[in-house]
DNA sequence: CTAGTCACTTTTTTT
DNA sequence: AAGTGACTAG
């Protein structure tokens, strides 16, 4: 028996055995939600709830795999039949179960970012649209705004005039892209990411049968990362558990990171209103960080609107203040944090500690002073193991075994050939779905890849192959393409091949195997054998929920972090904001935050001086400690002058610590300085009060500026 | 219709 | 520096 009581505050405890009805837990950074989840399924199964009437959606599989890792070993036994992953995972194998009923007599198949824009590129100029016209968004811009409209179940148009305002003069022509987009879908079996969530709530809608199944078989659900959910995820729980069913919604509305692919906070907000005699449970004791970090990460909060209003509060005594790295440059930011992280690591063990970056990029001068001096890393975020041209190459062979009409992997496909374009690709395709056995074997006898690759496929067809053998057929016939078309790095791809074999030996249908890498993709491998304990490297996104001793974050400068782009809009930078204040509380122990004082323009050899980012700027100067770099090398911390500080009363740490004890904080708060419009820049964030009559201010497109009162209108 | 050349912009984040 | 799309010769 496990004594909860004991093993969780009350708050948490409450949660975990929480008996029936919806819960709404509010679970601040570090507060423990992911035990309270693990020692909620030990819960429910010591009360005798079978294993498999439970489903946990998480944001990766691996986490929910992780979560039921812990509850099986909490308990002692294993929680065989437990259903977990994400909420597209799910939705897959439901519809593949019933694939008749959603419509998909001959399977589906899953696309991938670049298989969209695939087809993107090619209705596009089916339809003629934007030729000639060089500002007509790109194939990329399209499928982001097509897919945007369809998170957030708004009209092109309107999706325009908020996003990109540029383009609001091409929205019957994006309309009618969109438009082709999903009858192109439809007519070849494909789905993309958003159609397994619509096509999954379809099913459920329209067939009672099948919901009132899924609803007797999930009687206990919890979704983890509640505020990260769009609508239809939303209606999907709401679907599946009823009005008053058994769910039980964890998040935080403060680490909202994904509203740029259409997650929309007010689902965590109306919770309450959405479900019946909803219970709300508010963890805020922080076991995680040590109080400087801990005032730290609150103090970036402290700007930002969030509607659950937490305070959070750590047991944790000292610690040590974090840290504002400022090297010379980008450059010698990788030679810094790899000394850091060799000194780190001796305390903390390889695995102790992380870098944190904006964008999957920014790591790759940092990767490259890694290997040299022979530093094991993982790397999340960023480019995907099956992104790359090679590996989408063999599994475009692999997707024609089971979907014919997958006319995206046949262009990939033939367009090996040598004289087959897109055009021909198509023709060839067209006959051998139609049967049209003269045409077929015309093609054949021109060129003989094409019939290699139809008898090849045949015959696995015909066995309905695993995906091992199948990577046994084919991979010989790639190699000669491998090698034709990457003369000077086929080798290093040829690994990447291997690997996808070893990935591939787990699994014994094609279908999963070729959805779960559309799913749940590895990241990419840096060289072959990697070890358990390794250093960390991590977009922001991708180490929601994880933890380390010490956290190294890089590039926080202007129009690295926030980026460039969420610059124009407040929503998006805000959204920065809650990225800054994820990664920041991914430290347990010591926090490092560097702000290189130049970047490179983008792999060239030209320097552009960098400003710290705004949201560093912002930071009272006491909350952490600032070192330079020296040009002779070295970092010496920096004193801080008197002068240059901002005025006491200015000083966030009052105010924190004020504004946690008392519930309205002062409009004087300098985090709390708002907006304000310019006739010339238009609407900006104002940073900073410069006394006695200035402000610097944020435009977005034309960056910092220091403007006198007179010229600015408050918002 | 393909394949090669050229000029132009672009760099988030993820299921 | 890379990827995209326009243009053009065969």
């Amino acid at each position: 028996m496990i004594d909860f009581k004991k093993e969780l505050n009350s708050a948490q405890y409450e949660a975990a055995t929480h008996p029936q009805g919806p819960v709404l837990v509010i679970a601040g950074a570090g507060s423990g939600k992911t035990r309270t989840i693990v020692y909620r399924l030990a819960w429910l199964v010591e009360q005798g709830i079978a294993p498999d009437s439970i489903l946990l959606m998480t944001f990766t599989r691996k986490a929910a795999q992780e979560m039921l890792m812990r509850a099986e070993t909490i308990l002692g036994r294993s929680l065989h039949g437990t259903s977990g992953g994400t909420f597209h995972s799910f939705a897959y194998s439901v519809l593949r179960q019933n694939a008749l009923t959603a419509g998909y007599p001959n399977g589906m198949t899953l696309m991938d970012r670049g298989d969209c824009e695939d087809i993107i590129r090619d209705v596009r100029t089916e339809l003629g649209h934007g030729k000639k016209d060089r500002s007509f968004p790109k194939k990329n811009t399209l499928l982001d705004i097509i897919t945007k409209s369809r998170n957030k179940e708004l009209p092109i148009d309107q999706v325009l005039s908020t996003e990109a305002f540029h383009l609001t003069c091409y929205a019957s022509e994006i309309e009618e892209i969109a438009v082709g987009y999903e009858s192109y879908k439809r007519q070849h079996s494909l789905l993309d990411y958003d159609d397994l969530l619509f096509l999954f709530e379809k099913l459920m809608r329209e067939n009672d049968d099948i919901r009132e199944q899924l609803r007797t078989r999930y009687r206990f659900i919890m979704v983890d990362e509640y505020q990260d959910t769009n609508l239809v995820q939303a209606r999907i729980v709401r679907l599946l558990a009823g009005r008053n069913g058994n769910v039980m919604a964890v998040g935080d509305d403060a680490q909202s990171i994904y509203a740029f692919r259409g997650a929309d906070v007010t689902n965590i907000l109306k919770f309450p209103e959405i479900f019946e005699d909803v219970k709300v449970v508010r963890l805020e004791q922080n076991y995680r960080s040590t109080q400087p970090v801990l005032d730290l990460t609150n103090s970036i909060l402290d700007g930002a609107e969030t509607k659950f209003d937490k305070k959070l509060f750590t047991e944790r005594s000292g610690g040590s203040l974090p840290k504002l790295l400022i090297p010379l440059s980008d450059y010698t930011q990788s030679s810094r944090v790899v000394d850091k992280v060799i000194e780190l690591q001796k305390k903390y063990g390889p695995g102790g500690v992380a870098i944190l970056f904006r964008a999957g990029y920014q790591s790759y001068g940092l990767e490259v002073a890694l290997k040299r001096i022979g530093i094991e890393y993982r790397k999340y975020g960023g480019l995907k193991f099956n992104e790359a041209a090679h590996i989408k190459d063999v599994l475009a062979f692999m997707r024609l075994v089971t979907n014919p009409a997958d006319i995206i992997s046949w262009q990939r496909s033939l367009g090996h050939i040598k004289g087959v374009g897109p055009k021909t690709a198509k023709r060839i395709a067209d006959a051998v779905i139609s049967g049209n056995k003269s045409a077929v074997d015309k093609f054949c006898k021109k060129y003989q890849l094409l019939s290699d690759l139809l008898r090849d496929l045949d015959g696995l067809r015909n066995k309905n192959s695993s995906p091992s053998t199948a990577l046994e057929v084919l991979l010989p016939l790639y190699t000669p393409i491998l090698v034709a078309e990457y003369p000077d790095d086929y080798p290093r791809r040829q690994a990447g091949l291997e690997q996808l074999s070893q990935i591939a030996s787990n699994y014994d249908t094609m279908e999963t195997f070729l959805a779960d890498l559309c799913l749940d993709p590895e990241p990419v491998a840096n060289d072959g054998n990697e070890p358990e304990e390794a250093l960390t490297l991590s977009t922001v996104h991708s180490a929601k929920g994880l933890e380390w001793n010490a956290v190294i974050l890089i590039d926080l400068v202007e129009d690295r972090f926030p980026s460039r782009k969420s610059m124009q809009k407040p929503a998006e930078f805000e959204e920065e904001r809650r990225l800054l204040y994820v990664a920041c509380t991914r430290a347990c122990d010591e926090l490092y935050m560097s702000a290189p004082a130049s970047v490179s323009r983008q792999n060239t050899d030209f320097r552009d001086p960098a400003i710290p980012s705004p949201f560093i700027r912002e930071l009272n100067e006491e909350l952490y400690e600032q070192w330079q770099e020296a040009y002779s090398g070295g970092m010496a911390k920096k004193k801080r002058f008197p002068a240059k500080t901002k005025p006491k009363v200015d000083s966030p740490l009052s105010a924190t610590s004020e504004s946690e004890s008392s519930p309205k904080k002062k409009p004087t708060s300098p985090t709390k300085l708002g907006f304000c419009r310019h006739k010339i820049f238009g609407r900006g964030k104002i940073v900073e009060h410069i006394s006695p009559n200035k402000y610097r201010v944020n435009f977005p497109g034309f960056g910092l500026k220091v403007i006198v009162e007179d010229y600015i209108e408050m918002l």
